[in-house]
DNA sequence: TAGTGGTCTAGACCACAGG
DNA sequence: CTGTGGTCTAGACCACTAC
C-alpha cells in the first residue's frame, strides 16, 4: 500500500522549461498536492514514512529544490515530520483550511458541509469613534461602512457578526444585499484582496444585545473573534467581531518545535 | 535610517565552508535573525522596504538559497510580505512567541513579566478512562499520571491547569515537586522532548470545581485550551486543559493568501 | 528597460540513522 | 558503510513593477 504510489498530478504538467501556467512553474505545488492527497486519502496513514526526496525528484522528473520546498509547505502544514538521516513521516492529521475559508463564514460553513445563514440587524455609514479609527487605521470621525449580521449555521443561530470597513472598501459593501450571502466574495469581485489578517480569540460574556440575538442569559459565554484583514501594502482592509455561541465552533492549531507557528499568547493587562 | 544597517551578525560566522556550529552552516538563520532584529528593534518600520535580495546576498557573501529561506521563514511568520517585482515590505508587527513560550505557562510567564504561581490541588497516579486513553493513545485503564494546579499572575489566579501523562512521561512528573514551578522544564530535563503540539480554542461556561477555583460564578464565560503535545515518531507526550478567566490572555494569529497559518476553524456538532 | 522576486537546475558537502 | 535529509553554491529563465 505505501510501496509505490502513481503520481497523476506530475505526468501531465511534467516536461520542465515548458511553463505550464501563468504564475510560472510550479512544480513544488504539484509535489505537495500530491503527497498531500496521499494523506489526506488514506493512502498514507499517520506514521507512515514518505518517499525519500530523491524518489520524489525521480518521479517528477525534477530536482531536489521543488521537492524540498514541497516537504517545508508539508512541515508548516502540520502534516509531517522530517529530520537528518531518518525518512519524514506522516503526522496525526490536523487539516489545515485555506485562507479563504478562514475569512469567510460563509465558505468556511459550506466547506463543513452546513448551509450557512444571515440575518441583517443594519447596516449603516456612519462616522468612526476614536477606537474604530485607530484599528482601521483612518482618522477619528472619518466615515465607516457598519454591519451587524445575526449568522446561522443549518438555521441555528451561532454567532453575531459585526463587520467595519474604511470607507473605500465600504463603498462596496453599501452597494451590496446583505442577507444575499457573502460579503467576502462580493468584495472579492469588487476588486479588494485581501493579502493578510490577524486574529485575535478569546472568551467574553455575552452583551445584552449578544444575548437577546443568540437566545442566551447576559454573561453567559461566547467564543470572541476579532479579524483585521488587510492588502498586501498594509492597509486595514476590514475589522471585525465575530462572537460565537460556545460549543458552535472551535480553533485549532499546530505548531513545532521546527516551524513555530505564527500564533502568539498575549496577557491582556 | 533604512539605508545601510551593518550586518553584525554575519561578519564573525562569514566564511562559508567554514562551518559555524554542529547542525552545519546556517546562513539563512543568520540573515533571518539580523532582519528579524531590524525589524523588532525599530531599525526597519512597518511599511519600510527591505535590502534586496542581491543585496543581502552581498552582505552576507552567500548565495540566494539561504537568503530567500530567510524571507520565506519572515513571511511564515507574518513580519514581511512579498510579490514579484516588488520589494518587500515589512508589516504591521505581530509578535510571534518561542515553541517554548506556547508549551510553559511558567516560560511564557516570565516572558511577559509576569510571576508565574502554582498551587497544586491534586497530583495522583490512576487508571485512564477511555476518553483520556484515546487522546493519549493508549488502552482504557492503562496508568496516566494526572497533575490538576490553579495557576497565577502576579499572584491573581487566572487559570486552572489540568495535565495528564501517559505513564512513561508521568513516572518524571510523579518525581517532581509540582509546586516547585515549570514541569516542562523538568521534562525536558528528564529527557521528555516536544516536538509539535496541537491546541484546541475554545469557550466554555465554568463547572462547578472551576467556578470555585477561580473565585467566579457557575457558568461564567472561561477560554479553554485543550492541547496534546508529541514527540518526533508522533508518540503522545501529554494531553491538557487549561481554562482561563476571561480579560486574562488571548490569542492572536497571523495568516496570509500567500502562505497559509497551520490553524483551522471546526465545526463542533 | 532595469531591477526584483518566484521558480528551477545540477551539482556539492555534511551530520546523522540504520543496517 | 549506505541512504537520508539539512544546507549551500552558482548559475538560469520568467513575470511583474517601477521608472
Amino acid at each position: 500500500m505505501t510501496s509505490s504510489p502513481t503520481p497523476h498530478a506530475a505526468d501531465s504538467t511534467a516536461v520542465p522549461g515548458s511553463g505550464t501556467s501563468a504564475t510560472g512553474g510550479l512544480q513544488h505545488e504539484a509535489v505537495a498536492a500530491y503527497l498531500r492527497d496521499a494523506i489526506e486519502s488514506g493512502e498514507l496513514s499517520p506514521g507512515d514514512r514518505l518517499p525519500s526526496e530523491s524518489e520524489l525528484c525521480r518521479r517528477f522528473s525534477t530536482s531536489r529544490g521543488p521537492v524540498r520546498r514541497a516537504m517545508a509547505t508539508l512541515r508548516a502544514e502540520g502534516l509531517i515530520a522530517s529530520a537528518r538521516g531518518r525518512r519524514s513521516v506522516v503526522l496525526d492529521t490536523v487539516p489545515t483550511q485555506s485562507f479563504d475559508d478562514l475569512v469567510s463564514f460563509t465558505q468556511w460553513c459550506r466547506g463543513t458541509g452546513k448551509t450557512p445563514g444571515q440575518h441583517t440587524l443594519w447596516m449603516a455609514r456612519r462616522p468612526s469613534d476614536p477606537a474604530l479609527a485607530a484599528n482601521l487605521g483612518i482618522t477619528a470621525g472619518d466615515p465607516v461602512v457598519s454591519l451587524y449580521r445575526l449568522r446561522s449555521m443549518d438555521d441555528e443561530p451561532v454567532m453575531v457578526e459585526r463587520l467595519n470597513y474604511p470607507l473605500e472598501v465600504g463603498r462596496h459593501v453599501l452597494a451590496f444585499d446583505p442577507d444575499s450571502g457573502s460579503i467576502y466574495q462580493h468584495l472579492t469581485e469588487s476588486g479588494v484582496d485581501i493579502d493578510h489578517a490577524i486574529r485575535t480569540i478569546d472568551a467574553v460574556g455575552a452583551s445584552a444585545e449578544d444575548a437577546e440575538l443568540l437566545d442566551v442569559v447576559e454573561g453567559s459565554p461566547l467564543l470572541r473573534v476579532r479579524r483585521r484583514a488587510y492588502d498586501r501594502d498594509g492597509v486595514t482592509l476590514e475589522d471585525s467581531d465575530d462572537r460565537y455561541l460556545p460549543g458552535t465552533v472551535s480553533f485549532t492549531l499546530t505548531s513545532s518545535r521546527g516551524t513555530p507557528a505564527p500564533v502568539s499568547m498575549r496577557s491582556l493587562d
